[in-house]
DNA sequence: ACTGAAATTGATCAAATGGTCAAGTTCAGC
DNA sequence: GCTGAACTTGACCATTTGATCAATTTCAGT
């Protein structure tokens, strides 16, 4: 794993309890933000005493970093599979599939990192300028080898790289607004499959005919 | 007003301070979430003690409810002027314009607002479905004629309108993540300019070259 | 200046909530 | 079965915080 959980459970039934916290809390701060989430909702959620939260977690605050560290994993992965090898519309193409899952199967993880940047980021600011960032520096030369080889439209890597996640996440973190709208979500197959393909013609072909 | 924001000040004094309490409320509840407000820090921000905020708006409800009416009028107002007469490329591209303007002069704003959507919308459910409803299905015949005279790509005006929104509401909303990776937010005039012609290029032209 | 409405706030209340603790229960290894 | 460590929880504490209220000050119109 790459984002360190500090926890140490003590036995077999000790971890199980920890995945059932972690799981609670992800729904629950996902739901409320951080200051609105109560440990008896959570403890509510993982089926077990507030005390007994307290006992894995000794504070709210580090079973929040818990929580986020794990999401943070999940968020980086589709971007580690980015291949300079394939062609470019290959690899975006990829990419944009693996981030369009992320959002379907992960919803809540989503929005809680979203919530988390907006609000200013202020319990991940360190592993976003460490873990993430040389992990971009490393995708961004991948990008601008393409760029030089007249595979790709010229194009600053950081702005490709971003409306690729806003496009992708958009789908999870306001997915309350599209399903006002549309009234659907990601879980629906056809819907899916229509904003796979939105994205991807969007993205890499653009909307005015050539 | 689009929104309605039923406070009824008295006087001048009392339109204004609820002005400066609407303001300070923005700032707090976005940096803080709704239930991670609290009523004294909007009280310090409006410089004001915290029962006379009480005295304006009679729950912090209330008050929140005032303040996400507002931004939202304003998340609106760019929709609006989409103009039908205007060539796709022209009448997409000021859109795009007005809406990453709209990033750059009110960032606090539109986070408000999406923290609200990804909480659930619990607050502007009400809204979302009328107010912006109605807007967005005028908005999507003309799209729709655009699609049908082949002035632009075969898509969906959801899918389109969602993409338009991701890619520029995340300079905003995302501006904590962009900043530590770039160093850089929509204040910065160079800055602004790359995130508008990528913006465009990327949505209008696509990535792939032609 | 006078007057009533509007504005303002210190003091205070009641509920919510993060966290503690002592006391018990369960479990794994012997 | 015994034992110590891990686990579990009801009761409780201290603090925070949304909201109230009585009392005072400021303001606009005459």
């Amino acid at each position: 794993m790459a984002v360190a959980s500090l926890k140490k459970p003590k036995s077999r039934i000790g971890e199980v309890n920890v995945e059932r916290i972690l799981d609670a809390g992800l729904v629950i701060f996902s739901r409320h933000g951080f200051s609105g989430a109560r440990i008896d909702q959570i403890a509510e959620a993982a089926e077990m005493s507030k005390p007994n939260v307290l006992y894995y977690f000794r504070t709210k605050e580090e079973l929040y970093r818990a929580v986020l560290g794990r999401t943070l994993d999940m968020w980086l992965e589709p971007l580690r599979e980015l291949d300079p090898q394939k062609s470019p519309r290959e690899a975006l193409g990829h990419y944009i599939d693996r981030k369009l899952t992320y959002s379907r199967m992960h919803p809540v993880a989503s929005r809680l990192f979203a919530i988390e940047i907006m609000q200013g980021a202020k319990h991940l600011s360190q592993v976003l300028s460490t873990e993430l960032a040389s992990l971009i520096e490393a995708k961004k030369a991948t990008i601008r080898k393409w760029v030089e080889e007249k595979r790709l439209a010229e194009i600053d890597p950081h702005h490709l790289l971003f409306a690729i996640w806003a496009t992708t996440q958009h789908y999870a973190d306001f997915a309350a607004q599209i399903a006002t709208l549309t009234g659907k979500d990601l879980s629906d197959d056809a819907f899916f499959a229509s904003a796979k393909a939105a994205v991807k013609r969007i993205i890499l072909d653009g909307l005015l005919p050539r």
